[in-house]
DNA sequence: GTGGTTGTTCAAAAATTATTGAACAATTCT
DNA sequence: AGAATTGTTCAATAATTTTTGAACAACCAC
């Protein structure tokens, strides 16, 4: 019966189905995922990684994710640097392989805790030296709109204040 | 005494200084609000315009604001469209002007309603559908890994509802 | 040592996003 | 009516950000 095996290969020529290719629902969720990069102004191939990992439930390595998701070792590369940093990903210490595997940290609070003080918290930093400054020049400012100016700086820092407060709460009402 | 009158201008050939310059404590705000519009994503011109209104003791046209800003007219048209979207900013009333003058929103409530319901939102209701389409999906999975699919995406649900949830709390917590 | 992996870096290319400016409506003034 | 002013739109351009891929380093195994 050797003769029956023949298939759509042999018949067009073309190379076999990719053995990488994704599942329908891993295609899904990684969609997902980038379109949640985007809102929170990360580049795609992050989210892609990133839902890739949280799907899967085996562990992968930078080549996998290479081979799955179609793009290029740099990129992987990169987005799972960045990933780790925010510890939105851990390298799962798998003895035995030569290579790297990571896994998807899946608790909502070490995420947001991880994006919040990696991406916000600088910036808010950042802020009080600005607020300074302003506050600085504001004093100098021509006597017309002085009292007018003092009162926004006052309410910018206000504000400040406010945003410097919600980190914390927000983290923690994103629960244990 | 009128050939006293002689300046700068004459002198050195050059225009006399512009009378649009932004002063020092604008360029402070401005700058400030720039920071901030990259923060949350959005394109500089809209942090450049909200932060001259918002330093500003007047209302501004949109002539005024492309000749501080030395943007250009379709720029400002575009931001201010966006920031009265948002309810950012604010059209005037200001009768007897025959051009439209601005002014910045300052209530921090208003100000976040606003983003968040133009800016969030939309994903929060088009991630409903994903997840239903995910959770379809998930159960036609492979038996291999079914069990924790299904997990991952009753996960993901969950964080839908608490990301929901969460908005009217933010919103709450920026006080009147 | 050589040859085969695994992973990083970074300059160049590609893709995306923002800005410009000119053409166009719509008003208002004379 | 025409001329001047105000504001919008949108295709082209510019600026920025992301992705690629090739060069490289580090590590094993042989």
């Amino acid at each position: 019966m050797t003769h029956m095996t023949i298939n759509a290969t042999e018949i067009t020529g073309s190379r076999p189905p990719l053995p990488s290719a994704m599942t329908p629902l891993e295609v899904e969720a990684v969609d997902l995922f980038v379109g949640l990069a985007q809102v929170v102004g990360l580049p795609k191939s992050i989210g892609q990684i990133y839902g890739l990992l949280y799907i899967s439930h085996l562990p992968l390595s930078l080549d996998d994710i290479v081979e799955r998701l179609d793009i290029s070792k740099g990129s992987a590369s990169q987005g799972l640097k960045f990933l780790r940093s925010t510890g939105a990903v851990r390298l799962c210490d798998d003895h035995d392989s030569r290579c790297d595997r990571y896994e998807a940290e899946v608790g909502l609070r070490a995420l947001a805790t991880g994006f919040l003080k990696e991406q916000i918290e600088p910036h808010l930093e950042s802020g009080e030296d600005r607020l300074a400054r302003l506050r600085r020049l504001a004093s100098t400012a021509p006597a017309a709109g002085r009292a007018h100016v003092a009162q926004r700086v006052k309410q910018l820092e206000n504000w400040h204040r406010r945003a410097a407060g919600m980190l914390p709460l927000l983290i923690r009402f994103l629960g244990k």
